[in-house]
DNA sequence: TAGGTAATTTAGTGGGAACTATAACAGTCT
DNA sequence: AGACTGTTATAGTTCCCACTAAATTACCTA
């Protein structure tokens, strides 16, 4: 697949920004999505396949990442669409903080 | 549409790519391609509503480019992908002299 | 005005991809 | 081993979009 149209479909876009400075699993991706959790797993095999992302096992689990060097060109752009303000910042930490303790 | 989805399908690439540092009319684009002249009217026309094309009438026809303003944090990406050597280069305008006089 | 070329628009079709549900697989724990 | 959590893979459905064919509009010229 395209790496354009890999990264057409938004709800990858977004899953990307969700991994993009830091690991993810994959049920922690899901949970922000209103799909099924099988839907997001097909989206995480798109993303692998384009090496989009990295994967790293722990136990029982595997650990997303963006992969930035590979997302080469398109870093800026997809950077640019994904920018907040401070305090947006300061509120997804915070519930990210929530969540995963 | 996403601006995304629009540069996702290679043919408006492909017309992006054609019309990038020139103006050609809809039926120069369109004899670059084996579709139909319907089909390629209708990715100007996608085109035209993400404003990632200038229209410009002349008499009967309308001659499109790209607008590189537009097309804002895409256009690196583009570019890195249509890079071509120097002699392909050459050979295109020599192509192009030899159609439109 | 009629006829011709350029281009857009519309209706209908087919293929692909995103989704759901479910089955299968992998790793952990007792 | 068996139960449980986490994840991937598969089968089937639905929906979107690129395409064709045909109708329509726009502009030019005789």
């Amino acid at each position: 697949m395209d790496a354009f149209q890999v990264l057409a479909e938004p709800r990858r876009r977004q899953i990307l920004d969700l991994v993009w400075g830091r690991e993810l699993a994959a049920t922690e991706i899901a949970s922000q999505f209103d799909v099924t959790f099988g839907a997001i797993s097909q989206h995480l095999a798109v993303l692998r396949e384009a090496h989009f992302v990295t994967v790293r096992k722990d136990g029982n689990r595997r650990l997303y990442r963006a992969d930035q060097v590979a997302l080469g060109p398109f870093k800026d752009v997809l950077e640019s669409m994904w920018t907040r303000t401070l305090s947006d910042l300061a509120e997804q930490i915070e519930l990210d903080e929530g969540r995963h303790q």
